[in-house]
DNA sequence: GTCTATACGCTGATAGAC
DNA sequence: GTCTATCAGCGTATAGAC
């Protein structure tokens, strides 16, 4: 995620900075709770920059929005390109999840813990926007190919993400306190065969190996 | 919920005019984009009568918090007394989940898909609450009695209530066109099951019939 | 293209009459 | 206890200099 890695200290281009400034703080404090002097003052900045750059604050949440959803778009697109199988493609989906929620806690914030619609209210839903439409398709195509029970797509979806989603904002709130990837095993086991006792004779190994 | 059943339409006291007003802008345009006049006026009360009863903007959501999950916990509270086992516990949950987003869309709305730390910061995060407590505790006892599988607690907890909440954020946001409590025995075997089709040599049935 | 100083509107909150 | 009128502060946005 080009702007975020600030490999070039001190000549980052302005936008960078000020979108940078911007989305810590806005995960931090929430949008609302921001002001465009205090953006300005972080990136170091002027106002005068932020309207010539951004048009105001929804400007930048635009912007951030559409920006961070476009590399989660090349992310999903990487992982359907490198990875065969629906089931394949969900698992490596879930575990750079956990990866990103570790290396990347701002990005996942701003995806995960915030309500959209209260701040860009003209944009798409992030459940529209394609990189979630895109993991729906593979969660369609899994069970076209019979690698998935052939249930309704909306709870197939929720029911492999809506697990790695909870967990995800349970990181982000704190109340979990070893990194995500600890974990990845065991919920993925649990995610695709369940959590009940009976169906697991052969995944108990797994699990005392992991515990 | 008892603030939520108008009953008596008209002489209605006024703090439940209030705290109805208000849930309602909240959920409808979120916590930053509701002025008190705003409120005032959709209570049908003056502005005086609001800062006497809760103190103000803040007061009101503190109140609605409280109220609202205290009214879960009593839930909650209910169903471990009516059920048995921790797995009848959690499907019990999940059932009345389903069910109240239909029947009190703005209360699970206020729940599941606001970021109450933005607006609330000084009171516990939601996950912190009596009524969530109580239920990871279901889950525990569930792993102790052995029904579900020896995992991480925070895992097994987010496998079994991700997918419920997951499809609730969904439905909230009209994603969803039907009624949950439509796909609540596929939901609950998927959760309880997995979605592999390996596992479901009995369940294939069901499934089946579902469709 | 970048900055400073300024204006305008809105919102949360209060004081005091009824 | 309830209301109306009013205030003070903040936050967005702009105009104009450099």
């Amino acid at each position: 995620m080009p702007y975020l890695k600030r490999e070039a200290p001190s000549p980052e281009p302005i936008d960078c900075r000020i979108l940078t400034a911007a989305l810590d703080l806005f995960v931090n404090a929430g949008y609302h709770n921001v002001s465009v002097h205090e953006i300005q003052k972080q990136a170091d900045v002027s106002i005068g920059s932020i309207y010539k750059h951004f048009g105001g604050k929804d400007g930048i949440a635009k912007a951030l929005y559409k920006h961070i959803l476009n590399e989660m778009d090349e992310l999903v697109d990487d992982v359907i390109q490198e990875h065969q199988s629906p089931t394949k493609q969900c698992k490596e989906i879930i575990r750079l999840l956990c990866g990103y929620t570790e290396t990347h806690y701002n990005i996942m914030a701003f995806v995960f813990h915030a309500k959209h619609t209260e701040f860009v209210p003209d944009e798409p839903l992030i459940c529209n926007t394609l990189p979630f439409i895109k993991i729906r398709d593979i969660v369609k195509n899994g069970m076209k190919s019979g690698e998935f029970r052939k249930i309704d797509s909306w709870v197939a979806a929720s029911t492999i993400f809506g697990g790695v989603i909870r967990i995800i904002q349970l990181r982000l709130d704190n109340m979990i306190k070893e990194p995500l990837p600890t974990y990845y095993e065991t919920l993925i086991d649990a995610t695709f065969n369940g959590v009940l006792t009976k169906n697991t004779a052969a995944a108990d190994d797994k699990i005392s190996a992991v515990l």
